[in-house]
DNA sequence: GACCGGCTAGAGTATATACTCTAATAATAG
DNA sequence: CTATTATTAGAGTATATACTCTAGCCGGTC
């Protein structure tokens, strides 16, 4: 693999586990046990580094988040959708976690993350809308798409900082992939008062599947 | 006034503007035209103050969502107990940006912080009980409470991180007082599901108070 | 007036961190 | 083989930051 990849694979992952701002550029390449002025030579900045991981973050979400125009959305798409988005947050984890600074330090990375924001949000929206046609959820006015689709994003984007500060007590512990799938949980409760009869049952149950504190051996829905 | 409780004001005022991890002890004695040394006699550490003004953020809240046990709540209540919320926000903002460095490198705060959420939850709980009996919202199951509470949790505590990504162009503007309270729409949009009927139409009304997109000058609801 | 304890100044330090510079080495093209 | 370009090493630097240390000041009290 080239140099370049192995910087960025290596920076994702040390991010992920340390978070960005307990991650130096001598760190990075210490762990590659390559010199600083090698790691340099492929990036100008650790910013730079940053920004290109958050470029594949966006195409990541962005592959997930495509919209079959062609037909109606049904639950399965809907779960496969909440499974993707988590997966994509758990691999790209340390971006929202000093998001803010990032943001601050960073002018490219604020403005196309705001555009990256945005993006989402209308995509979910169309989302709830293809659901609707589906007869999933029941016919929502465009105004309260636009909220509902805010909240989901908001519990979606937060709910793996919520676990970081909820368990105190182990340090990474309580931050498993099948913990932050547990989000999926609350995403179907804010979601549960729109669906259809018709579809209620199933979502129950669906939802049923993810309830926290079960630590480990949930059952897997299909996707 | 003490020169400990101008460290706290400052340092409090400093990292609400700049983030906790733009501002300097250096800085802080500096904005006060004090020495370094002066600063460190009355705090140990960086942390220290931090911690310190964290305890003054928990007391706070938690004067905010006190629950009164003799009467059922009723929706002038909840309304309030939103504002006060977002006022508490609002007034120690950089908690909640640097919160997961913060809980990383201060073991009392992270046990802390675990457990005034815990608090804050079980508050909210208490609070959707109370609104039941007041007859404002419809009977949920404990389950259904819990998770509820979670997700208002989870929007309250990250809307002003959303509106600061959201509004990449200016750099602050983005984010006052009045967008902050916004936030109260977002939850109401959540909430209205499980309004009642006699109450629907009120929620409704109040709500429109507090939508987006008008900038200032909006109509404030009684508290 | 001497003394004492709380408070303050301000220079200074150890460490970290992002980043640079030069020279050497590998890869490639002619 | 040679020339050129891409890559790498590694020592080094400028700056920042959290924090220390010593000496002095200031207000009150005996």
């Amino acid at each position: 693999m080239k140099t370049r990849d192995k910087i960025l694979l290596t920076s994702l992952d040390l991010f992920n586990q340390r978070g960005e701002r307990n991650v130096t550029t001598n760190h990075i390449a210490a762990h590659l046990a390559i010199s600083p002025g090698n790691l340099y030579y492929h990036f100008r900045n650790k910013s730079d580094i940053i920004y290109e991981i958050f470029l594949q973050y966006q195409r990541l979400v962005g592959s997930y988040l495509q919209i079959p125009d062609s037909r109606p959305l049904t639950l399965d798409d809907m779960m496969c959708y909440l499974e993707s988005v988590f997966d994509g947050l758990w691999r790209y984890r340390f971006l929202h976690r000093d998001l803010e600074y990032l943001l601050d330090t960073d002018e490219r990375l604020r403005l196309n993350y705001r555009d990256f924001t945005n993006r989402c949000l209308i995509a979910m929206e169309r989302i709830f809308e293809g659901l609707v046609a589906g007869g999933v959820l029941v016919p929502l006015s465009a105004g309260f798409r636009t909220a509902m689709a805010l909240n989901v994003w908001l519990v979606v984007t937060n709910w793996m900082a919520f676990l970081k500060t909820a368990h105190g007590d182990q340090r990474e512990a309580g931050v498993s992939e099948v913990r932050l799938k547990q989000g999926i949980y609350q995403v179907l409760t804010m979601e549960l008062p729109y669906v259809t009869d018709t579809y209620r049952e199933a979502v129950v149950a669906l939802r049923e599947q993810y309830r926290p504190e079960w630590p480990g051996g949930l059952p897997r829905p299909v996707c």
